[in-house]
DNA sequence: GGTTTCATGTAACTAGTTACATGATTTA
DNA sequence: TAAATCATGTAACTAGTTACATGAAACC
């Protein structure tokens, strides 16, 4: 139960359509939290209910009409309540962790061309976080209020994914010296 | 559709009944994937339809009965399948980071003692691991095959809970800093 | 005498995914 | 003329959670 609060997060910063709102899933807010287009619309709609957001019809031309959201005072009244409320630890999920329990039953070669593959795609990402590190705070001992827990967030996703890079790294060197043909001795099994 | 793999990969480890199977996901393989006993239940017995386990009643005296699940041919065939499948990067999910992100909003302090609090927790799973590290593996070195790779999910753990203890760290010193009193000039706004 | 362990489940619910639908406008 | 963008949705499904139920035995 916390993609209304996303969401509520996300319309403080900018009203916004449920359009608008999936487009920015799929980039900024969507690094730490995601959504697909139908849910945020189920949702939205589940506010609305509840008078947590205020829909106002836009008209366009050229273009769809759309309904922009604004946060009302009861759902900021809810984000201020949520964001006091203990959170439970996110239950940890590492599928790759799961493969390579079971590689030995295996493809392990498949496997590590599988890990390098992740180890690329979340190198990409760092890459990412760390231009708008750059690029958005030049100098973070200067931040502060909200401009400083912006800041924070975006350090939380370089931490992670530094902390994945640096194990797929690991993982490749392993998987590679132990798949590799024993150069000098082959007393060393690989299978147990 | 995962974990139905993950049972597999634990149940390939060791015969096992839902109920054990339960406890196990409370503690070593729960700590890189999670289930209730009720969806354990739910899965194992789809997994039977499939023909992916074979169960196995087990008549006890002074305990209640129970069934232990084996892997069929298909289901290790499956596993083998699904290993050497590419996986979908997994979703970031940082409900601190949501918070973080909305901060100004509500109450910093209680915020920041919450941060304290996930800083601990995971502070105690990395102790956890590193103790399993010390114990278990003691000359990673020289292992290898199915040994080596248990190792490596490990490490992944370990990894993981240092980028996040770092991260609340961070936040917590920043924070700090930010909420505490200017003790020479005031003229450095905590409100953007 | 109350709690924990062992063991399996059902029922009702919430959350999230996948596929499909519509239709105008703009871009390649 | 095909695809992408803008904009909102429904329907059907899978995944996961919470609450409830049963009952013996062992432990404190």
């Amino acid at each position: 139960m916390a993609l209304e609060h996303a969401l509520l997060v996300s319309l403080t910063e900018r009203a916004s359509s449920g359009y608008d709102l999936a487009r920015r899933f799929d980039k900024s807010i969507g690094f730490f939290w995601n959504a697909t287009h139908q849910q945020i619309y189920r949702v939205l709609k589940r506010m609305d209910e509840q008078g947590w957001v205020i829909p106002e019809a836009v008209v366009q031309e050229g273009r769809p009409d759309k309904k922009v959201y604004t946060v009302s005072d009861a759902g900021r009244a809810e984000l201020v309540r949520w964001i006091a409320e203990p959170a439970d630890l996110e239950p940890m999920r590492n599928e790759l962790g799961v493969k390579l329990r079971a590689a030995s039953l295996g493809d392990v070669p498949a496997l590590l061309t599988e890990v390098k593959r992740h180890r690329d795609q979340h190198a990409h990402r760092l890459d990412l976080y760390r231009a708008f590190e750059k690029k958005d705070y030049p100098a973070p001992d200067q931040l502060s209020g909200p401009k400083l827990h912006q800041y924070l967030v975006l350090r939380g996703g370089v931490r992670v994914e530094e902390g994945i890079v640096d194990w797929c790294e690991e993982v490749i060197d392993a998987l590679t010296r132990d798949t590799a043909p024993s150069p000098a001795s082959d007393t060393k099994g690989t299978q147990g």
